[in-house]
DNA sequence: ACCCAGGGTCATA
DNA sequence: TATGACCATGGG
């Protein structure tokens, strides 16, 4: 897909996602729900300076004090839960080798049936922690492919995914790439910038408030 | 003072 | 099915 040239040659490679394990990275996918990653990057390094970035620690844990500790990342109260639903899930399936040794049908649906981990949040631990190859649709892929007239915004996540998995090979690599290309390009340019200088999207901007401006057209 | 962020759940019609 | 309210902190 053109897109994903454009980006890749504008930024060079990712190598997605930032965390040292597994477990990690699935925290991390919690935390940065509808949050910038700078404030989750302070949550996950006052769970690492605690030495609670592990599902025994956060089980053992007492609620107050682990909300303490997530608290610069937003929406603490559901996200210290869901930290816990993920810990005994995480334990539960045998850890990050256990996990692996299921198919990615079988993953998705006992993930979603976690309270508080839905589609992308699924996918995106699928893809980055689990090394299942899946397309992992977010707000910023709607927005720039919405506005290149690929597809409608409203469409609905599974058909997000599904129009790429028509489009593009099923290749762990790319799938973890183009997404990580995606979260870059809006951070990159399209945060505090009405237009961008040099961008590789023909000026595309997708910040949400953005979006709506141009959609007036 | 306002808008937004690497979503998800729940109540309502 | 499909909207809307709500969650909460920190940066622009």
């Amino acid at each position: 897909m053109q897109v994903y040239e454009l980006l890749t040659a504008h930024y060079g490679e990712q190598h997605w996602w930032p965390a040292e394990s597994s477990f990690e990275m699935m925290v991390g996918a919690i935390l940065t729900q509808n949050t910038r990653w700078e404030n989750v990057e302070d949550a996950i390094q006052n769970l690492k300076n605690a030495n609670m970035l592990n599902p025994e620690s956060i089980l053992a844990s007492d609620i107050d004090q682990l909300e303490k500790m997530i608290r610069p990342s937003g929406f603490f109260r559901q996200k210290s839960r869901r930290l816990v639903e993920l810990s005994n899930f995480f334990l539960a399936h045998g850890g990050t080798h256990g996990l692996k040794q299921w198919s990615i049908q079988s993953l998705r649906v006992r993930l979603l049936d976690v309270h508080g981990i839905g589609p992308e949040t699924a996918d995106s631990i699928l893809l980055y922690a689990l090394d299942k190859p899946l397309f992992v649709v977010d707000a910023y892929t709607k927005r720039i492919f919405s506005r290149l007239g690929m597809f409608e915004t409203a469409m609905k996540y599974d058909d997000v995914q599904n129009f790429f998995f028509k489009r593009i090979p099923n290749s762990l690599q790319l799938f973890q790439e183009f997404h990580a290309l995606i979260v870059k390009h809006a951070k990159q340019h399209c945060s505090s910038k009405p237009q961008c200088d040099h961008c590789p999207l023909f000026n595309i901007c997708i910040t949400a408030g953005e979006i709506d401006r141009l959609s007036d057209l």
